[in-house]
Formats: structure tokens, sequence, C-alpha cells
DNA sequence: TCCCCATTTGTTTTT
DNA sequence: CAAATGGGGA
């Protein structure tokens, strides 16, 4: 069925497989290794400690990637393994992409690429796609996003008969995921953890697991959770493994998982040739199940562990370095490091306050102009030299609405997705169906978008009829078809649509949903690693010309032919023709894939969207975006108790929240190069009310003499008092206390706040009438409504009202949409 | 069945 | 203040 015949796994081993790859390898041996040359004692350490387990300890700026990447160069120059041996494993995708191009640009000729290099999730998926049939999988198991995995736990829920009202979907998806960070399958949850969610979260669990197999679906903890329980029960595909990957490395250790820590820790027990890189100091993970104990017990996991640690850092001027130790040595339980730098004085941490957010967005604006232009006093920086890192993403609209009002260039990174956006998701659910008519949820999304007269009474009988069939929805709406069992519209409509679907499907190229026998889909030939398919699944299709149309055009067809372009062509709110622009950025984005699936899962497990476009823009993003990156200048907004740290943060998890709170801001300091300026507003508008706002602690714990404090006129607060500087033993005191409200910095700022009156409620539209006035209602009283005009009050019963209105007869409204007759201007 | 608007709800952070 | 949801009217 496909061209291509490439070796499957258990002829690997011991194969002449890779005899070319092998060969090179040896050539390569001969090479001189100039990269060698370019590390440091402790760096070159990490990199010719080849085997045994090694853990890197790297600080912010250490030149960690550097690291990392000179040893995957090392351990190819030196013969010790071939590219396919090497499992890499990263954090986030764009790690892994930028480490594909560092790798080769250290080897400086072109290779094929380190094809095991990838997120724990990419590896999983295609590890899980080999391996599928052993925890009762299609190897073509479709991926669940979070919408996905919350509409099916909704319809478990309400199938279950409890309140989705008080017991949301949300909430259960949470825990769900939560277990299986923590490799907990529902028959290893623990008692406690089973009585969850009304004493039914294991039993829900146990369903939606049942469910996720009848849709030969995953969500994304399945991926590593699946691989585990594999690992586990069939000791020989562990093994088979254990001797592939001769050699691991894995980035970010210090935001693992238990599921991820198992997992490697499966994979190495062999030759546990391991190589773990990361920083305590930067483990901002723990709310995804990262556990920084990971790191912490390598030397125990691993007896006669190699520690390296760097601590020279490349990055930061020693006045940001010093701020930023400063605030993380605040947190307890620290492995400890002590980064130094050679690198000059520069500028001192920059802090000021503000009267409100908008004016600390206009200030910033206004800043990075400067900076752009050089007025500064300080070299003139690019755009792209800049950042704004934000702790919630909330935060970054204020900077949107004010960069564009000033016609400031800027990029979001991490708003709001492209993948998420309801188009997309519509355009894809059907692109799903097509792929895999077994698709239940896909097709739940599409019967009706757009408009085809099959409203929730259509759809319960086609879920009916599907169950007591035992079949997809698709198969369950065409016997119910055949059954005549709609009529009208509907029916029409429905027979339109399967037969689309039918047609399209036939259009599609590329494996389907028969099982590729020869694992070609999964195996990675040379071109794996080749730029366009480096993420993964976008493998080149064997045998493309059998089919009449290429999967763009289908695309084109399939959106086109169903009427969802139409559907927003004739969509009249301002929304519609960005939507339009979207979907065809969309199938514009399949030119990187050779068909569908590829492109499916390509989208499923890459949730990054990058822009990288010409022109030079300030960056938005959150801290935890940022990590791993780093600029010349860093702005640092919103240091506000209860924002930055995290209010929630700090309710959920107490010390533990507001120690990794700190964390981010360590991480959020250290992505600075050579200016970093934090900020704070007295006021800010959280939910549309006005609030005033406290200096963050965060504040309070930045060492004085690196920290310049700005002060343009009319500015409000202003940071802690100069004369009534903390000491150090003070600071440890209150940090030790991990309660910094006593400070001489805070007691100010509170002062400053009561004396300015800080918050100012702002009258707003909704609140003409608030509540007091909705009591002065009485029956008889004339009443005017936006909509409705003027009535006569006939009922009040709390804030509602029935108004007989002159015009539009009598209705029920709430007592603020109308007005009392006199307060109405003019 | 669909559309509109009143009402509620929510804001960390993401592979 | 949004976005998402839900109820009532056409």
């Amino acid at each position: 069925m496909t061209g291509v015949t490439l070796p499957d796994m258990s002829s690997f081993d011991e194969s002449d497989a890779f005899e070319s790859a092998s060969l090179s390898a040896r050539a390569m041996a001969a090479r001189p290794m100039p990269y060698l040359n370019e590390l440091n004692p402790a760096q070159r350490e990490a990199v010719e400690r080849l085997d045994g387990p090694v853990l890197m300890l790297a600080g912010a700026g250490t030149g960690k990637t550097k690291a990392l990447t000179a040893r995957i160069v090392h351990l190819l120059n030196t013969g010790r393994a071939k590219p396919n041996e090497i499992l890499a494993v990263t954090f986030t995708n764009k790690a892994a992409r930028e480490m594909k191009n560092r790798v080769g640009g250290m080897l400086g000729h072109a290779v094929e690429g380190v094809p095991w290099l990838g997120t724990f999730h990419a590896i999983c998926v295609k590890l899980l796609r080999r391996h599928a049939e052993l925890v009762n999988l299609k190897s073509n198991f479709t991926i669940l996003d979070m919408d996905d995995q919350n509409r099916l736990l909704k319809q478990l829920i309400v199938a279950n008969g409890i309140d989705e009202k008080r017991w949301p979907a949300r909430l259960l998806s949470s825990l769900i995921d939560g277990w299986k960070n923590k490799a907990l399958t529902p028959q290893k949850l623990p008692a406690g953890d089973a009585g969850a969610f009304n004493h039914r979260g294991g039993e829900l669990y146990d369903q939606y697991q049942q469910r996720l197999r009848e849709l030969n679906a995953v969500d994304f903890g399945d991926l590593l959770l699946h691989m585990v329980t594999i690992f586990q029960e069939h000791p020989d595909v562990l093994a088979q493994y254990q001797r592939w990957f001769r050699y691991i490395l894995v980035d970010e250790y210090q935001d693992t998982n238990v599921a991820q820590y198992l997992w490697l820790r499966l994979l190495a027990g062999g030759h546990k040739n391991i190589c773990c890189v990361g920083d305590d100091d930067q483990s901002i993970y723990g709310w995804r199940g990262a556990e920084v104990g990971n790191i912490l017990r390598f030397e125990k996991d691993f007896p006669g562990a190699h520690v390296v640690r760097l601590e020279q850092n490349y990055r930061s001027t020693p006045h940001i370095l010093a701020a930023a130790s400063n605030v993380i040595r605040g947190n307890a339980d620290r492995l400890g490091k002590t980064l130094w730098t050679e690198t000059e004085e520069g500028e001192k941490v920059r802090l000021i306050g503000h009267w409100d957010g908008e004016e600390e967005a206009r200030w910033i604006g206004e800043e990075i102009e400067a900076m752009q232009s050089g007025t500064r006093g300080l070299r003139a920086m690019s755009l792209n030299e800049m950042a704004i890192l934000v702790r919630a993403s909330h935060q970054m609209r204020a900077f949107e609405d004010r960069f564009l009002t000033i016609g400031l260039p800027y990029r979001v990174i991490g708003g709001p997705r492209f993948y998420e956006r309801l188009e997309i998701r519509d355009a894809m659910a059907y692109f799903r169906l097509v792929v895999s008519p077994e698709d239940d949820l896909a097709f739940e999304r599409i019967v009706n978008t757009p408009k085809r007269g099959l409203g929730n009474v259509a759809q319960q009988k086609i879920q009916t009829c599907a169950r007591s069939n035992g079949v997809s929805l698709v198969e369950g709406a065409r016997i119910l078809l055949e059954e005549k069992g709609l009529g009208g519209k509907g029916a029409k409509e429905l027979a339109l649509l399967l037969e689309n679907l039918a047609r399209w499907r036939g259009n599609l190229i590329g494996p389907q949903t028969t099982l590729p026998d020869d694992d070609a889909v999964l195996d990675d030939g040379p071109d794996l690693a080749s730029p366009v398919f480096d993420e993964l699944g976008g493998r080149p299709t064997p045998n493309a010309g059998v089919a009449a149309v290429g999967h763009i055009e289908l695309a084109e067809i399939i959106l086109d032919e169903s009427g969802y372009t139409t559907m927003w062509q004739n969509d009249k709110t301002p929304e519609g023709p960005g939507r339009l622009d979207n979907l065809k950025e969309l199938v514009k984005a399949l030119e990187n894939f050779d068909n569908l699936q590829g492109f499916l899962e390509h989208v499923s497990l890459i949730m990054d969207n990058e822009s990288d476009d010409a022109e030079a823009k300030v960056t938005i993003m959150t801290l935890h975006g940022a990590k791993g990156l780093e600029f010349p200048a860093v702005f640092l907004p919103g240091w506000e108790d209860g924002l930055f740290p995290s209010q929630r943060s700090m309710d959920e998890s107490g010390l533990k929240g507001l120690e990794e709170e700190r964390r981010l801001a360590y991480v959020g300091i250290t992505r600075a190069e050579e200016i970093c300026t934090i900020s704070f507003a007295g006021n800010r508008q959280v939910y549309g009310q006005w609030q005033s706002q406290m200096p963050s602690r965060f504040i309070d714990e930045l060492p004085e003499d690196h920290v310049d404090i700005l002060t343009p006129p009319g500015l409000y607060g202003g940071g802690f008092g100069a004369a009534s500087r903390p000491t150090a033993t003070a600071l440890d005191e209150r940090v030790a206390n991990a309660n910094t409200y006593n400070s001489p910095g805070w007691k100010r700022m509170q002062a400053r706040a009561g004396e300015r009156g800080m918050s100012q409620p702002r009258e707003s539209k909704s609140s003409v009438i608030d509540a007091s006035a909705v009591s002065s209602f009485t029956v008889g009283d004339r009443v005017f409504h936006q909509k409705f005009g003027y009535g006569a009050i006939l009922k009040i019963e709390g804030d509602k009202l029935e108004v007989a209105f002159e015009k539009a007869g009598t209705k029920n409204v709430v007592a603020s949409y109308v007005t009392g007759s006199d307060d109405i201007p003019f």
C-alpha cells in the first residue's frame, strides 16, 4: 500500500538499515571539533562526559542550550551514536526547532538531523502510533484538544445525571489531567482522589478513558500515560527502546512531571546514559504537574551521577543578575547556584510606579520609542530587541491598545491562538471528519454549521440511532436516513452532507484510516528531518499520484462545498472578513504538508504560532512563554500583589505557590541582557471595575544598590523608601516569615495609596441605576427602557420588574436596565 | 429551529 | 468588561 519500505524497529537494532549513517558517523570521528574550544570548562565537562548519568545544573543564561547542542554534536562526531540513536527531549517545539538548527550549524555540514529530537508529546505520538494496539487503540488515533475533551466530559457528566452547573466539566478535566500527569490510570487512582468530584471522579475518569478508546482518541495526557503503561506492561517493548535510544538528553528537567519522569527512568534504565539539564530556580510549571523534586533527587535515582554546574552567566549585566539573585534567595529548598558574570556594569534595574495601567502602557510605549531612537542616552535598539513580559495574558490588551493608537509595531506571542479560533476549529473538524469518519466529536461540531436545519432534536435522533446500532455518528446518520427517521429540510441537508463527506474522502490522498502495515508513516526516513517536516507527521505521502486533487485543493473544496465559506461571507458581524482571512491562512498552512493527516497531527501538537515576519516589532508575551528566551531590553509591568504574585496561585498553593511566583519573577528578570524595567500601577481595572493595587512584595526584595528608581513628574507611588531601606538581614527575616506586608516600602506604598485616594469608582453606563436606586422603585412608577421605551411598573420581585411598556407591551426586565423617567437626561 | 438579547461567569500560567 | 451561555420570542 505504501510505496516506500523502511526498516521497522525490530530490524533496527541489529540491522544494516542505517549503515550509511553509521559510516558517516565513523567518518566524522576524524573531524576536528572546534566547538569544544568555544566552551568554558564546566560546559566542556558536561559535553565530554558522554557515558553514565549526568545532571547539568544550568543557571539562567549560562549557555545550557549551547552545551546541550554541543553534546549532541559530540556524540555524533565521536561516532558514539548515530543520529537516530539519540533521544533528545525539549520542553517546547520552538526549543526543539532551535536545537535542530544549532546542531546542523555546529556540525557545519548537512546532516539528516536528529530524528528523535522533540517534545515529550511529539516523541510519544510517534511511539504510540507504533504500539497503539497494546492499549487498545488503532494506530490512526486522533488527538483531542482541550475543547474536545471538555465537551466529551460534559456529555459524560450529564449522562451520569450530575448537575453540570455544580460540577463543571472543566473541573473534572483538570482533575483528570492532574492524574494523568502523575501517571495514574483509573485503576491506580488512590481512593481519596477517586472520591473527588462529588464522589464520582474515579468512576467518571474510567468512563472517560473508555469513551476515548471507543472514539479511538487520546488526549494530551494520554500520550505519556499510555507509553508509560506500555513500557511497564511490556518489558520486551521497553527493552527494544532501551537498546535503541543509546543516549538520552533532557532539557528543562525541572519542568518534568511524574509521568515524564517515569517514562525517562524506564527508557534510561538499561545503559543510564542520560543527561538532564535544568535549573530548579526556573521551575514554573508546578501547576501543570511539574515536580521540582525530579531534579532534586536525580542523584538518588541515578547513583554515581555526575553533577556539573554551569554558573557563568553570559547574558545579563551584573546589576540585572544581582537583582534576580536577590529575589530568588527568598526561596527555600534550592540546590543553590552562584551566578557570576564578566560583563560590564551597565544600567541598574529600573523601577517605576504609575497611577494606573493605562499610564503604565503609555509610559512603556514612550520608553520603547525613546530606546528605539537612542534618545535614552543608550544605544539605539531595534524593536526586535525589546520585550514586554506579563504575568497573565489579559494584561496584554492594555499594551496592544496603546501601541495600536501610537502605531508601534508589536507582536503578541501566545495570545489567542490561531488554531483555537472558532472558524479554524470548525474547518479542522471538517478535515478531521473527512480523514476519519468515526470522529464523532468532529461530526457533532459541524453537523449544523453552517445551519442545515439539524437542531437539537435531529441531532438527538442521530445520537440515539448511532448508539443503538453501535456505530459512529456518520454511520448512524446514514442509517437514520435510510430508515426515514428524519424528514423535511433536515433530512435533505443531512443526506447532502453525508454524500459530500464520502466524495471528499474519496479525494483524500495519503494513508487513510486503514492501518499502514509497514509503519511507513511512523518511521523516520531522512525526510523527517527536512525543515518542512521537522515537527512530525508531515511525511511525504507515498503514491501521491493516485488522487485527482491535491490536499490543498481538497481543503478548499471542502470549505466551499460544505457552505462554510459562504456562511462567513454572508456574516454581517465585524469579525466576518477576519474569519475568512484566517481560513485562507489555514489553507495556506497546508502547503507545508503533503496530506491532511500530517497537517492535523501537526496542529494537534504544535500549539505555538510562529510569526517571523521581517518587520521589527516589540514582543509582548507571558513570563511563561518567555522561558528560554532573552532580550536586550525587557519590561516587566504589573508587579502588583494579587496580580504578580498572583492571588490565585497563593490561595491555591500557599507558600509553594508564592515560591513558584518568585521563580517566575526570577525568570522574568533574567531574560534581560542590558536593560530591565520593572513597573507597577496604583490602580487597575479588574473585571471592568477599578481596583487599587499594592506594589508587589517582590519589589521589596529587589536590592536597592542595583535599582534605579525612576521618578517622572506626576508619578504616584514610588517603591521603597530611600531612608528606611531594609538591610540584608532584615530582608532575610522578612523573607523567612514569607510576609512582606511589614516592610517599610510596603507601608509607605499603602500610606500613599490611601492618601491619594487611589481607588476611585468610575461611572459606567450599566450602573446608571445602582443597587440602592433599585429599591427605590415602587409599583406604578414610570420608567424608561433603552429598547422598549416608556412604561409603568406592574410588579416588583427583588431586582426584577414587570413593566407594562407603552409600545412594547408587558415585559419582565431587570431593574438595572430601566431608568426612573425622572432620571432621564434630556 | 433560529436569533437576539439578558444574564452569568470568569482571569493565571500551556505541552 | 468581555465572552459564553441560556431563555424567550419569531
